[in-house]
RNA sequence: GGUCCCGUCGUCUAGUGGCCUAGGACGUCGCCCUCUCAAGGCGGUAACGGCGGUUCGAAUCCGCUCGGGACUACCA
């Protein structure tokens, strides 16, 4: 790989479970990182002790991992703690209060009020000048001009100095607070492109000036869109659908879970859309994404996951399916891989394989009520009775049993069609399913003929 | 309230003044295929937020307006 000094980071807090927002966040960095041959550096933003928990950051690895986001690929840096860096912090605010860019405060919300008379003015500077050695710590902006922000994906943006107010940047009790920690480590991990969701770009200006006045050069900054949902509004942990992990675990593919967010907010040219990794990295293009907001749209992910199983190899697919196939009582693999073929085209996600082929290895197949009343109308104990007979002595191969299903259907007029309805629910508790007389012969004549004759009975 | 961002089919997008009676994908609807359900094939549906301007010509440029969103903590 040849190495440029670009660098950047994805600094996510351990605050909750890994979100897809933030994957996608992280999948632009990773792929303009890669196909520079630079530096992607994880770090993890830990220092709300009271929010973090080890799990979450455990969470945030293996997920990225699992969207191919490896520790151990060429070019992945960290984890770095931001917890581990509290030094350079401080000596990071202290620099800043001894050139004079920064000053003790020990107003409160309430007493800024009070001054004010408004809920809404920020804080007055009424401490600036105070020379107190005690208190938070506050950065002292412009009161006139405008901060400059170039970035990559929004083009020039101004913000009006007078409307920022001096912001903290570490507490009272000495603890530095994120605007600082997130510059300083930056700063000193020599970071050149900071690629992160748009929800910052309004911290942006405060975060440029504490760049310069640490005496650096600011960053490339892009600022990506929002993931939203349905309403619009950003997703939200507790409202939405966010965490990675659910969708690993409902059974959806990481390529395709890739490739569907790297659609998120860009596209790539000519118009294809299903596209492997390695495809997309050349022609990533910062400055390509789109500035307003996407919507996740599961249906959408879900065409993208069927594409992707059934586009995979069959040996690969059955691997695919072990996590969920395994837990069926009585799986039989040797069994499963004889109708792996029939299922492939059928499900979405992977987890809805257990109810393609369950009643392979279930001594009973499932219940399904709504199943059993629809096809076991009128002439259904006949055709049980029949079929009974038919496959007492059939060669027991699928296209004799098709036909001589067809022959007991044709005694009441009926089209296959019709005629296989109460074979299936009897035989495999559903009425949609695979190929029925395929899965017949993958049950075994025993087995068929037990569970028609159990549907008989019932019926009687 | 303040600051900032955004606005093309329901959704993700292509489009950067004429190739646009706006293209693709997902969804949706219909047809074909068919033992159920899928898959597959074919076809349909549906959008430039609004109003003014610039221009021979605007989705593309400008202004206004309306609508949506983010931030606004001694959280990250």
């Amino acid at each position: 790989m040849s190495s440029s000094s670009i660098r950047v980071r994805f600094a996510p807090s351990p605050t909750g479970m890994f979100h897809v927002g933030g994957a996608r966040s992280a999948l632009f960095n990773w792929a303009f990182a890669e196909q520079s041959g630079g530096a992607f550096v994880l770090r993890i933003e830990d220092t709300d002790a009271a929010r973090n928990r080890p799990e979450w950051t455990e969470g945030i690895i293996s997920a990225l991992a699992w969207i191919g986001i490896h520790s151990d690929a060429p070019g992945f840096e960290g984890p770095y703690f931001q917890s581990s860096y509290d030094a350079q912090h401080r000596a990071a605010a202290a620099r800043l209060q001894a050139e004079g860019r920064a000053y003790h405060c020990t107003c409160t919300r309430d007493d800024v009020k009070a001054r004010t008379g408004s809920e809404h003015m920020g804080y007055d500077g009424h401490c600036r000048d105070l020379g107190l050695t005690e208190g938070a710590v506050r950065f002292r902006t412009p009161d006139e001009g405008v901060t400059v922000v170039e970035d990559v994906v929004r083009g020039t943006v101004e913000f009006p100095n007078d409307a920022m107010e001096d912001f903290v940047i570490v507490r009272g009790d000495g603890s530095p607070l994120f605007i600082l920690a997130n510059v300083a480590d930056d700063l000193e991990m020599r970071i050149t492109h900071v690629v992160r969701a748009e929800e910052h770009l309004s911290n942006t200006p405060k975060q440029q000036l504490l760049w310069l006045a640490l005496g650096a050069q600011p960053p490339v900054w892009a600022h990506v869109p929002v993931i939203v949902n349905e309403q619009r509004k950003k997703l939200s942990k507790r409202r939405d659908k966010v965490a990675l992990e659910s969708y690993r675990d409902e059974g959806y593919l990481a390529e395709a879970m890739v490739n569907y967010l790297m659609l998120l907010g860009w596209a790539p040219a000519g118009g294809q859309e299903i596209m492997p990794w390695a495809e997309m990295v050349p022609q990533f293009r910062l400055e390509d994404v789109n500035s307003s907001p996407a919507f996740f749209d599961e249906k959408k992910l879900r065409a993208f996951n069927g594409e992707y199983i059934r586009a995979l190899p069959l040996d690969d697919f059955i691997a695919r399916c072990a996590p969920w196939v395994e837990q069926i009582p009585g799986y039989d693999p040797k069994v499963f891989a004889g109708v792996a073929e029939l299922a492939q085209t059928r499900i979405t996600v992977l987890s809805e394989i257990t109810a393609n082929v369950d009643f392979l290895f279930l001594n009973e197949p499932a219940e399904d009520e709504a199943s059993w009343t629809k096809a076991m109308k009128d002439p259904a104990a006949q055709i049980l009775a029949d079929a009974e007979q038919a496959y007492r002595d059939a060669p027991w191969e699928a296209g004799e049993l098709k036909t001589r299903l067809e022959a007991v259907g044709a005694a009441y007029g009926l089209k296959l069609g019709k005629a296989q309805a109460p074979v299936r629910v009897a035989v495999t508790g559903r009425t949609i399913g695979l190929p029925l007389f395929e899965s017949l012969e993958a049950l075994g004549r025993e087995r068929t003929l037990a569970r028609i004759a159990a549907a008989r009975a019932r019926l009687a």
